[in-house]
Formats: C-alpha cells, structure tokens, sequence
DNA sequence: TTGCCTCCTTACTAATTAGTAAGTAAGGTT
DNA sequence: AACCTTACTTACTAATTAGTAAGGAGGCAA
C-alpha cells in the first residue's frame, strides 16, 4: 500500500500541473505515475480513460472556481473584485509561468472529447457570467466606467485577461503586467483623460 | 514524378491548417502525407525533423504579417488598419474556426523547440509593434483615443484579439464579435459617453 | 551512355502512447 | 477461517509516434 488513499486526488493535482504547463495532448499517464512513483495501470485504475481524467480535471477547475465565487461575494466593491479575478490569473503566471485552464482548453479545442468541450463550454460561461454581474453592478454604484453593455465589456476582460497570460510566456511577465495595468486604467472613473 | 516540384510549400500548407486547428502535438507526418497522398518520409526529406516543420511554419508566418505590413501602409487612417489586423483573426476564425499562430505556440510553448520559442518571440513582438505604432500614430492625428501609453493599449488590444479568437471556439462566434465591437466602441472618440 | 542529383518509396527501428487482463497483498466483514 | 473489496503491480497489446537507411525512377549534364 504505502501509496495511501488520497492517490487519487494526488493523481488530479500532478496531471493538472502537466496539464496547465504543457497542455492535454503534452502529457502521458507515465508522466503522472513517474512523479507518484507507482504504475501508469495505477492511474487507469483511477481514471480508465485519459477522457476520464480530462474530464475530473476541468470538473474540479468548476468546483473551485464556484468556491472562489462564494468567497469572493464578500470583498465590496469592484475593484478589489476585479483584482480578485486577475489574481486567479497571476497565481498561474507565477506558477512556472501556467495557462488558466479555459485558455488550454480552447487552444486544444478540437483534439478534446465531447464532454470536456461541455465542460469547457459550462467553464467559460461561469467565468463570463460572473463578470458581467461584475460590470453591471459596478456600473450601478458608479465604482466603474465603460461604454456600451455589461456583457460587452466582460468579455473584452476575460479576453483580454487570458491573451494576456499566454503572451506572456512568450515575451515575459512584464508583458502580463504592462497589460493588466492598461486594461484598469481604461475602465478607471472619469479622470482628466489624456485626448488628443 | 507527378507529386511536382511544390511538395514542399503543399506540405507546409497541410501542416499549417492542422497546426492551427489541432495545435502542433495533435498532429504528425502521417496525417499530413496521408492528406498528399504521399509517405511520411517524404514529409521527413523536406524537413528532416518535426521542430524543422514546425520552425518553418513560424517563420512563414513572420514573413506573411512583414509582407502585410507592407501592404495595409497603404491604408490611411487609423480604424482601417485596425479592421485590417483583426480581419486577419476573423479569417481563422471562419476557416473551420482555427486559432492564430501566437495562440497555439503560447498555449503549447513548453513543449516546443528553443528556436521554435525564438521564432514565437519574434512574432509577438513584431505584431505588438505594429499595433504599438498604430496606435502612436492614431492618437496623432486624433483618430482614437485612450489613456496612458501606445505600447499599453497595443499591449490590450493583442491580448483581447488572441484571446477573443480562443474563447469563440467554446462558446461560439458571437462571442468573437461581441468582444471586437466592445473593444473598438471603448476606443471610439469622444462621444456622449454613457457613465454612472 | 554514363553518372549524378532530386524526390520520392519501401522497409525498417525504437520509443511512447492509451488501454487491458490477470494476479496479489492488505484490510475489513461475516 | 473464509471471503470480499480496494488499490494496486506485472505483463501484455495494438497503434502511433518521430526518425533512418537503402534503393529506385526520372531528368539533366558531360
């Protein structure tokens, strides 16, 4: 035994590392049994197929990101929520330099099965949902500025969030920063607006 | 012979549509010779190993957006240019709904080449500085208008598209065009503003 | 016509992949 | 004591992977 009961979620946490890092199609169940130190058959026990697997892993992004919800509802205000959300975010860049799972997702989108394009789908939806409740209420108690629907903006900000994470494994987290920074300066109230 | 002289540029064309729709570990040589008609060592006589191809599709790429550049100078104004740099993204978006280059080589950048990474760099920061000059020159001449500074927003503006062409995949087109239209109407002038 | 060069095929290798089947050791239940 | 369940290991398959080596067919040049 010695391998003890939770191996199961050990093998969850060690394919989500492999998987942020290197992507869905950049990992084997050797890798994940390797790093255990027990048997790729041990991992098939647990998760039969790497479908299996693929989908507990994009289940449990949900699960958290549901939690993380519950706990954020009780910072006030806008912006300490926004940051919250871009937190999430810088955690992963700084995590070896990460993607956020939706980005993985969509890049491996067509090599994935039905059911974790669901989940990814249900994903996405959440984690749109929960900014433009963001946008919206911002807008209302005046924390925030922007042109145009709730929902328009939030999707500029989780686009924009993501595409930015991804970049910067390419040309540095400076560029993340660089970023982030201009995307809060454009929603800041009303400021005496550099024009023309 | 038959197979012709521009085996080469065929298979690169093959490899390109499976790169940017399936990502560069979800394809291999025998999906491009089978889609030739060809065998896969053909594939390895013009480009011995794989991260050859996959250097070659990046600097294809490199030169393609330098050729563009060269082209769309010649259109004046600022909203024309940038029609033109997200057109580009619309047109991998409606081609089977693939992603762009940078895209695939942020998401799958561990697990590709030095020189692969080295190209992927390069790329990025060319088009980051052609946005950049886009907008320095927009704000000249009053066409645009944001806060803080060119490379800041160019910086948005890069992520936002990248990753608008991804998250369409999950959740559908509209989503590509509810971000765009979001993100030009927040450059837009002056207007009558709708704050608070 | 001899020989070389280009572009390909046939025929392989060695490694890695996902996945399965059968067996086993430990612990709990009856 | 007999038995079942859980959590593995050993040992395998079949497919696919990147990559190589040797050979052949056609065109071109001397």
């Amino acid at each position: 035994m010695a391998g003890r009961t939770d191996t199961k979620r050990e093998i969850l946490d060690v394919a989500e590392q492999l998987w942020l890092h290197r992507g869905y199609n950049g990992f084997s169940y050797q890798h994940i049994a390797k790093q255990l130190g027990i048997k790729s058959a041990a991992v098939h026990y647990h998760y039969p197929a790497k479908q299996d697997l693929g989908v507990a892993l994009v289940e449990r992004m949900r699960r958290r990101f549901a939690r993380w919800v519950v706990r954020t509802a009780e910072l006030d205000g806008f912006w300490p929520k926004l940051d919250a959300y871009i937190a999430i975010h810088q955690v992963y860049l700084d995590d070896d330099s990460k993607v956020c799972p939706t980005g993985i997702l969509d890049a491996e989108f067509h090599t994935i099965s039905d059911e974790m394009r669901r989940s990814a789908r249900e994903l996405t939806r959440e984690m749109h949902g929960w900014l433009t409740t963001l946008f919206r209420d911002g807008r209302e108690k005046g924390d925030v500025c922007f042109r145009g629907e709730p929902d328009g903006v939030a999707a500029v900000v989780g686009a924009t969030v993501q595409g930015a994470l991804q970049i910067a494994r390419a040309v540095g987290r400076g560029s993340f920063h660089l970023t982030i920074d201009h995307l809060k300066l454009q929603l800041r109230r009303r400021e005496p607006t550099v024009d023309a």
